[in-house]
Formats: C-alpha cells, sequence, structure tokens
DNA sequence: ATAATATATGAACAGATGTTCAAATGAAAG
DNA sequence: CTTTCATTTGAACATCTGTTCATATATTAT
C-alpha cells in the first residue's frame, strides 16, 4: 500500500544526463504539443482536407461539415493563429485556403500511420 | 440580429459537390484526429522525444519530465494504444521504445513547421 | 440610411482530458 | 510466503475545449 513519490533514485543515471543533455528546451516541445492539439480536432482536420481540394469560403465549408457557420469560423481561427490557413476578402465572402505544404506532409504522414 | 442555422443554400453548390466526393470517410477523418490528439500533449511528447534517444524504463522517465511515474504510465498506456510506443519487460522493469519510424517523421515536420 | 448577407466574436454550458492519490498487480529476493 | 520495488490501474477532481446561441461587425445593394 505504498505511495508514489516524484521519482526517488535513479535506476540509470548516467543514461538519464546524457538524455537531459539532448532534450529541446520545455518551452518548444509545449509548442510543438500545441501545435499537434490544433491537428487533433475532427472538425478541424476535415476543414484542411477540404482546403486540400480547393480555395473555400465559410459557408461553404459549413456546408461541407454540416456544421455551423459559427462553429467553422472558431476552428478557422484557431487554424489561423497557427498559421495553417491563410485568408482573403471578396466583397462579403472570405476565402481560406492553406498556408502552406507542412500541413498537406503532416496529415498524410499520420495517415501513413493509420493505414499501415 | 439574425439567428444562425446550419448552413442555408450554397454559394458555390457545384464546388461542394465535387469536393464532396473526394472526401475520405468521416470515420478515417476522425481516427487521424484520434492520432493528432496523441502528440498534443508535451508530457507524452516529452516522452516520445526522450525514447528518440534510447530505450527507457518508467522511472528513468518519470525522472527525466519530473514528473510521476503514474502520470508517465497514464500516458504510455496511450502512446501504447495507438501503437506509438513498444515495450518489453526485464525483471521488475519495463522498458519502453518506439514502435516505429512514423513517430520521428511526424515530429520532425511539426518541428519544421514550427522552426520556419 | 436601411436592409440583407457573410462572417466573426463572446459567454455559457457540456463533455473530454491529465494529474493526483490510493490501492493493486507482477516479479525478484530474503 | 512475506517483503520490496517497479509499474499499473481506477476514481476523483480541476482544467481545458468545442459547440451553441445571441449579438456584433463588415460589405454590398436598395
Amino acid at each position: 500500500m505504498g505511495k508514489q513519490e516524484t521519482a526517488g533514485e535513479s535506476i540509470h543515471p548516467d543514461l538519464i544526463s546524457s538524455v537531459n543533455a539532448d532534450m529541446p528546451d520545455e518551452e518548444l516541445l509545449y509548442d510543438l504539443a500545441e501545435l499537434y492539439k490544433v491537428f487533433g480536432d475532427s472538425t478541424r482536420i476535415k476543414i484542411l482536407y477540404v482546403l486540400f481540394e480547393a480555395e473555400m469560403c465559410v459557408g461553404d465549408i459549413a456546408e461541407l461539415l454540416k456544421a455551423s457557420p459559427s462553429a467553422v469560423s472558431h476552428q478557422l481561427r484557431v487554424l489561423k493563429a497557427n498559421k495553417l490557413v491563410k485568408f482573403r476578402r471578396d466583397g462579403k465572402t472570405v476565402y481560406y485556403s492553406l498556408a502552406d505544404d507542412h500541413v498537406r506532409t503532416i496529415i498524410d504522414m499520420g495517415m501513413e500511420h493509420l493505414c499501415e
């Protein structure tokens, strides 16, 4: 019925110091997780997938996803904040498109892992 | 002060049908988001990064991350369920390692996007 | 100006998620 | 078989997240 503490003595002390030296900054790893969090929602994944095909306006995306324009707009905001999509305005309509090709590559890698 | 519904009439009906035809299954997109959700937590990202360097046991990982063995074990469970890590037992100790090279590639892509 | 349309935004609420704490395995040693 | 150590597991709890609803902004047309 033991209590559990935040790690006692190392089993492999030298391994620990060696790995510790090679670790990226805490903050960078945090940002990386934040980036993947963006991909970790099916609404946002669908939006990105839809934008693989063509530039598209909010209303069309909403109809394709069977979601409300508001929900889509909220998620586009997140994608925008993470530089995954860009947009241009044409009158009342706002067209969104993929910001760069990393997006496609990252998603393709995930698909590959899933479908192996 | 309009109310907002789940999309009225399409602005670009033909674009919508064309894109709709090319969309992967709802379920596949959902699974893809689930996969990225796994990368979307800094504890799990750190674990993966640590395992880039070497096979390692739970206690060592916990010490490296300054986290409790319990928290690490919970997250290793998630990584295991998603086939991102594998493990072997040696006496009382359980050693974890990366399941395959997709993990590394996916994380590298994310880093590239962050650091561009 | 006013109305109409497309999108954006803020607050609120429900559901998901990660950690902690306590207790339970599993494996080796005495 | 009992103890000890490493890991696992389950429940509880606090936090985070995505949607909805109501409202606001932006742009064009009347």
